[in-house]
DNA sequence: TAGATTGTTAATCGATTAACAATC
DNA sequence: TAGATTGTTAATCGATTAACAATC
């Protein structure tokens, strides 16, 4: 365990891929992969990911092997929480609320939502995807007691600082922020965005240069050459 | 409509911060804006607004006043497309993927999911939220038959290269990708990669860090100064 | 040994920030 | 006019990449 370390943002969001690659090529039974060919697989500069590695990494890499792959997973795992779960909370029971509730993936990567919280009262008391909903004014209460240190914000951009500020003071330590506006909140917590208009944004600015290069009666072949 | 510009990645998904905030003081009938107030509200750089703002709005901005805010609301949605909606299919109705068909907010965003793919034979034929799941042979048909260009990927990691080559075989220009796999995609397919696992990460990181900090005896009063 | 791969130091690159003249 | 705000040019900063010596 190596987790006195702290990664850039860049680096930390990296390791899911390494991840996945490392776990693909154990099962096929692989011991020792380098940087370099993990470099290749993934599209990325050699040096880069030797330095991810070497960060994370509890023994150090081989000259002419490369690092063990096992053991990469296992820091990798590690560094990232996946081995102790956090216990969260979900405010804002709406589509998008809902869909989260319902995604069951979170367990692989150390998230569980013990339970849910909105202030339309046709949707408290109900039980979504195993999860119950209570009203806003049990968040506090609910958070202490079971010493929760992270908020999922799934509420209109609207009431997003109000409830922000209300999981600020039920304890919480870090909001995931799926509202599309920015948060105030006190230095010793973080705020992740989570952006998915922005994702939304990049496709469309893509597809749009894809249309009028094609109403150019720009040659496409060039697209499909190589 | 100035779209013939690109904006980097980074401005590009600072534009829906700047929309909401715009919308509401439009709301509250403010006419013009300054960079600097936007930039002050947002916790951003005011250059940087400025700029940004000058790239996408069709008018230029005013010394001692700002930019006008209608305008600018304008120019933003038109140029994250949010007023001509791009038609998408959903490959994968796992849990994320039903979680995604349910969410019926990114219709303000410009997407329309118009159908769902998978190769469950259990899920195939289903309804899920209104949206019709189809067995992923029938997939190329209805992208082609439907001018479909942008394809949601929900599949498993290990599948998601395969149904990958299925999208790009069906004429898709855009991929959103869900799965922690680096997908491999001709040049002029778009692979936008959302990695819900990266923002756990950081959380995660997070939360480490506090608590070490916390049992290391550090004042947690430093926190709330100032 | 020879050569592939590691780890480190220096160079590059691009986004952000600072400085400042132009303008309403 | 005076001064706030714009737009532009130059400086900074940090991540990525390149170069190269060390090592198995």
């Amino acid at each position: 365990m190596k987790n006195d370390v702290n990664l850039t943002v860049q680096a930390l969001q990296r390791m899911p891929y390494y991840l996945q690659h490392l776990r693909k090529v154990d099962e096929n039974g692989v011991q020792i992969i380098s940087a370099t060919a993990m470099a290749n697989v993934l599209d990325l500069n050699e040096v880069l990911v030797r330095k991810d590695l070497s960060m994370i990494c509890t023994s150090k890499g081989k000259p002419k092997s490369g690092f063990p792959v096992k053991e990469l997973i296992d820091n990798i795992e590690d560094y990232l929480g996946y081995n102790n779960t956090m216990d969260a909370v979900l405010v804002g029971v709406g589509s998008l609320g809902k869909a989260l509730l319902g995604n069951n993936e979170f367990s692989k990567f150390g998230l569980n939502i013990v339970a849910a919280f909105d202030i339309d009262e046709d949707i408290v008391g109900q039980v979504v995807c195993g999860k119950k909903v209570f009203p806003l004014e049990k968040l506090q209460n609910l958070c202490e007691r079971m010493h929760i240190h992270i908020g999922i914000l799934t509420v209109p951009a609207e009431f997003a600082q109000e409830a922000a500020d209300r999981l600020v003071g039920s304890g919480v330590r870090a909001i995931w922020n799926f509202a599309l506006i920015k948060l105030n909140a006190p230095d010793h917590v973080l705020v992740q965005n989570e952006n998915l208009a922005a994702s939304l944004a990049v496709l469309s600015q893509h597809l749009r240069n894809e249309m009028t290069e094609e109403s150019k009666g720009v040659d496409l072949n060039e697209h499909t050459a190589l």
